[in-house]
DNA sequence: GTATTTAACTCTGATTTGCAGAGTTTATTG
DNA sequence: CAATAAACTCTGCAAATCAGAGTTAAATAC
């Protein structure tokens, strides 16, 4: 059995990628004021992110301020497609059934 | 902006969640097996869902060893039900577009 | 019917993760 | 050039995660 992406699968991390998946390239200011999240912390998730080559950082200087740019590499990509693969399986999203078995978290309405 | 629900946003309780929403009923041994986990990593889990009310406990002794059978209440029902959503708005789930002015994560199969 | 084994938990302590604020560097403003 | 502020980065603490030792109770052997 498949396991969720634990580096994937955690609060932040995911609103993180999913936020970098939409925008294409994000700065850490972006992230900052996106997740409302305190320095220090995003700094962590983006150096996991990082280390694992899920997402790639671009540094700017000359004019203005230094800013990093934060984009998804291939591999980041190609993980959160999994994981969102992983995602459906296990849980009833979209419209359709995830399983043939199993009419999963029905009767929620009454 | 509205965030994951840190309690089922986490690997193995989000499986847990979604076997007991889709077999309606577990013992403490079907859980471990299916999720592969340590006694006391699957207890730790357990609490914590308990403790929010997440789940409840039928504890079963006479016939046989005593045995604890796992549900999700109606309050964990909804939680992940309201998880659902929040996934769906957040990332490319199902077939239709999660939100009207981004068509997020394509290009992925090239 | 008592001793041994085994399933079904539960508790404890160690490791890892998550987090916030202090510190650092570099540009902009007066 | 001094002061301010933006854009990060580092450090240490708090909480979450985990595995295995310990406990209780039923089943099996004798």
């Amino acid at each position: 059995m498949e396991e969720l992406d634990a580096l994937l699968h955690q609060p932040l991390r995911t609103q993180l990628v999913a936020y970098l998946a939409a925008a294409g390239e994000l700065t850490f200011s972006d992230l900052k004021r996106q997740l409302d999240v305190s320095d220090g912390n995003l700094d962590a998730h983006l150096k996991k992110l990082l280390a694992a080559d899920y997402v790639a950082v671009r540094k700017e200087s000359g004019k203005g301020r230094p800013q990093s740019f934060f984009v998804l590499t291939p591999t980041g990509l190609a993980a959160l497609h999994a994981y969102v693969q992983q995602l459906q399986k296990l849980l009833p999203l979209g419209e359709a059934s995830p399983a043939p078995d199993a009419g999963l978290i029905t009767g929620l309405a009454g």
